[in-house]
DNA sequence: ACGGATTTGACT
DNA sequence: TAGTCAAAT
């Protein structure tokens, strides 16, 4: 359900750039014969010809259209070229297509705010460029205007094919425009101009519509296509909306656009003016209500996101018909298939980006042949994420398994040696969310303990150090007492095994600040025990608990003077270099960073930081300690595409291939690895802790003394420096 | 017996 | 919170 967000006070310039259909521009750079020829993007040739997910434009013009199948193509344009999506352990697979959007993105990140909205859609919020822009060259006084930005479609001007760089030069040089107009036309000028870029840079088209909020915008964008860009005018806002079919907005194209036309008789959006947001609110509820009554009038507050990357990686298929999957077995087959691919994906995030996902959740759709009663659906179920491909297997499997044992209940019903008994599965899909950018000191520390000198970590060495790491809870959004009651501790056990080659450190190297935070966890095997998820059969509700309670542990972090990863969200950044640029304090309109907080407290004995800054030697001991932590940080994570463009050089410069493509190599390294982290963290020696740098060891005193550090440490604290890196530091 | 495969966001 | 549902591409 859409809900309502109040309107900015300002007049905003959003952008909405959609890429023209966009998988087959990609198979078409790949394969530049297919230039200029109908072409269509299909999947599963097997059946029919398969399912065409993209249709080039001239193709849409012998009527293709997507949804058809290949045979259906083909008929209606005998000379179309299909192209197949790549397959990869027996799916589709979409890396080739999500890489190119992130070409794309990175492209559109470089003016003003950019929200990743699908793989090939992207808002921006250019209010800030456009008003810098209009205040030292206002568009009409620019003598030579970019052509290209005079080809803009300005709806309510020229929407009757009159010849479109001269009405929008009048438009512009209209010295009575309205100034909202203004900006939307630098924003175009801006848009175009990115436009240009990606074509350059990409090869690929792209439409885009220029409005004052994003549903205009996105509304705009589709308008004109391919290729081409739309103006929505303040003043032409009510008459576009007028006649616009209901089912044309977003979010109205299914149930709730239905239930307008069939429930109210509301076919357009000018339709819908005549009810009130009382009627309305009273028909859909408050929420949806009051989003009804403002889309009618054009009215969206929705900001732009500063998000370059997905929330979420999945990866899923369906079984239909015939194909139904009727054996545990087989189900088990085709989920380790999805589980790989998911593995690798996390496994790209965390090199290429450094995030990691703190969830697993498994999807499936199941019939049951007997049982009619209760058309239930099987249950989603989700639990921590245990990074590297072999967990992610054994959970997935458990999850489903409950899932099919609670989908099955107590009918009749059973899995008796895994053979069918009357339930089918015809859809899988496995995924990660929760999402967050892992603090930067964690390659320091790994600098720290191997004297390295690279300027940031690869997952690699962060995964040899935390094999298992897999985080509880999602970071940076923890709260502990003080001001947010609300959520529990976390508990940090240390079962999670670090270890590996000797850490040659470097005391000279060592002018660094040392801190902890909880985040990113271990979610482990015990050490003595076996990993109660491998029980494939039985105790699932155990499991879950199990995993759940052990899922945690200890990070610790080193920061290093000069910080390696810049961990600022778009947001600051641009705060900043507009406070430098411009010198003007307030230009930025929406979300702002919010002010970091952290917490940290201790449960008993010393923290395992200190047991994990030295181990490697020698392995003994088993000792075992809690500590919690929690901290409260929000924009110390994200690490987002102002940084992305020191990886990309550095990707190009350094790293193979594979990691550029967000591929990493995997297979065997990973089993190599495995056996090569044989220390546990418990069996670290705390005597290390003295060879540190007393700065570092005081700091650590004081934020491993349990007691309520109520309030952060404000200034003096290298740490609490640190952890406010937006501002005055 | 399906348009797939993904992704996001709201509600409960 | 986990799980469900709607919607979009």
């Amino acid at each position: 359900m859409p809900v309502a967000r109040p309107e900015s006070s300002g007049a905003r310039v959003i952008a909405h750039v959609d890429m023209d259909c966009f998988y087959v521009q990609v198979e078409q750079r790949k394969q530049p014969h297919l230039r200029g020829q109908p072409t269509a993007v299909v999947q599963y040739n097997s059946w029919k010809g398969g399912g065409l997910i993209a249709v080039g434009y001239e193709a849409r013009k012998d009527g293709v259209k997507r949804s058809m199948r290949g045979d259906e193509a083909k008929k209606a344009c005998p000379q179309i070229q299909l192209v197949q999506v790549p397959v990869a352990r027996g799916k589709a697979d979409l890396s080739t297509y999500r890489n190119a959007g992130s070409e794309v993105v990175s492209i559109l990140a470089r003016k003003g705010r950019c929200e990743r909205a699908s793989i090939d859609e992207v808002y921006l919020d250019l209010t800030d460029a456009a008003e810098a822009m209009l205040a030292e060259a206002p568009p009409e006084s620019s003598e030579r205007i970019d052509e290209e930005a005079l080809k803009s479609h300005v709806l309510g001007l020229n929407e009757d094919g009159s010849n479109l760089k001269e009405t929008v030069r009048e438009w512009l040089q209209r010295s009575e425009a309205d100034h909202r107009d203004k900006l939307l036309a630098c924003g175009a000028f801006i848009v175009a101009d990115l436009r240009m870029q990606v074509l350059k840079e990409t090869e690929f088209t792209c439409s885009a519509g220029i409005a004052h909020n994003k549903m205009l915008a996105k509304l705009a964008s589709g308008m004109n296509k391919p290729a081409q860009q739309t103006v929505v005018p303040f003043a032409s806002v009510e008459g576009l909306l007028e006649h616009l079919p209901v089912k044309k907005m977003k979010q109205l194209g299914g149930k709730l656009g239905s239930s307008l036309q069939i429930d109210l008789g509301v076919n357009t959006v000018g339709e819908l003016l005549q009810f009130s947001e009382d009627k309305l609110q009273e028909r859909y509820g408050v929420n949806t209500g009051t989003w009804l009554w403002n889309i009618a009038r054009g009215i969206s507050g929705e900001e732009v996101e500063g998000r370059l990357l997905p929330k979420s990686h999945g990866s899923g298929k369906t079984f239909p018909g015939p194909q139904a999957l009727k054996t545990i077995a087989s189900v088990e087959h085709w989920l380790n298939e999805l589980c790989e691919e998911l593995s690798e994906r996390l496994q790209s995030d965390l090199d290429v980006n450094k995030r990691i996902a703190h969830t697993l959740t498994l999807h499936a759709t199941a019939f049951k042949s007997s049982d009619s009663e209760s058309h239930r659906n099987f249950p989603s179920k989700s639990c921590p994420l245990r990074y590297g491909p072999t967990k992610i297997k054994e959970d997935t499997l458990n999850l489903f398994q409950a899932g099919l044992r609670e989908y099955i209940g107590s009918s009749g019903i059973c899995t008796h040696g895994s053979r069918y008994r009357g339930w089918g599965i015809t859809s899988l899909s496995v995924s990660a969310s929760k999402i967050v950018a892992v603090p930067s000191g964690t390659c320091s520390i790994m600098r720290y303990f191997h004297g390295q000198d690279q300027s940031c970590c690869s997952s690699e060495q962060v995964k040899d150090r935390f094999p298992e790491a897999a985080p509880s809870s999602p970071s940076g959004t923890e709260s502990y007492s003080g001001s947010h009651p609300t959520e529990p501790p976390i508990k940090f056990h240390e079962e999670a095994r670090i270890g590996g080659a000797m850490p040659i450190v470097d005391e000279n190297e060592i002018n660094t600040e040392v801190c902890m935070r909880e985040d990113t966890c271990a979610a482990l095997q015990p050490v003595d025990g076996q990993d109660p998820s491998c029980s494939s059969q039985g105790a699932h509700h155990e499991f879950i608990q199990e995993t759940s309670a052990l899922s945690s542990s200890v990070r610790a972090v080193v920061l290093p003077g000069t910080q390696c990863c810049t961990e600022l969200n778009q947001n600051e950044l641009h705060m900043e270099s507009q406070a430098e640029e411009t010198g003007t304090k307030y230009l930025w309109r929406g979300t702002r960073p919010r002010e970091q907080k952290r917490k940290l407290v201790k449960d008993k004995g010393s923290s395992s930081i200190l047991r994990l800054f030295q181990n490697f030697n020698n392995s003994s001991s088993q000792k075992r300690e809690h500590a919690t932590i929690t901290d409260e940080t929000q924009a110390s994570s994200s690490l987002n595409f102002q940084s992305m463009g020191t990886f990309s050089e550095l990707n190009e410069a350094e790293v193979p291939k594979e990691n550029l493509l967000g591929m990493p190599t995997l297979g065997q390294q990973d089993e190599l690895r495995r056996d090569a982290w044989d220390y546990k963290i418990d069996e670290i020696d705390p005597t290390v802790f003295n060879e540190l740098p007393p700065q570092i060891q005081q700091e650590l005193r004081a934020w491993l003394r349990p007691q309520k550090r109520a309030n952060l440490p404000k200034r003096g604290s290298t740490i609490a420096h640190y952890f406010l890196p937006t501002k005055n530091t």
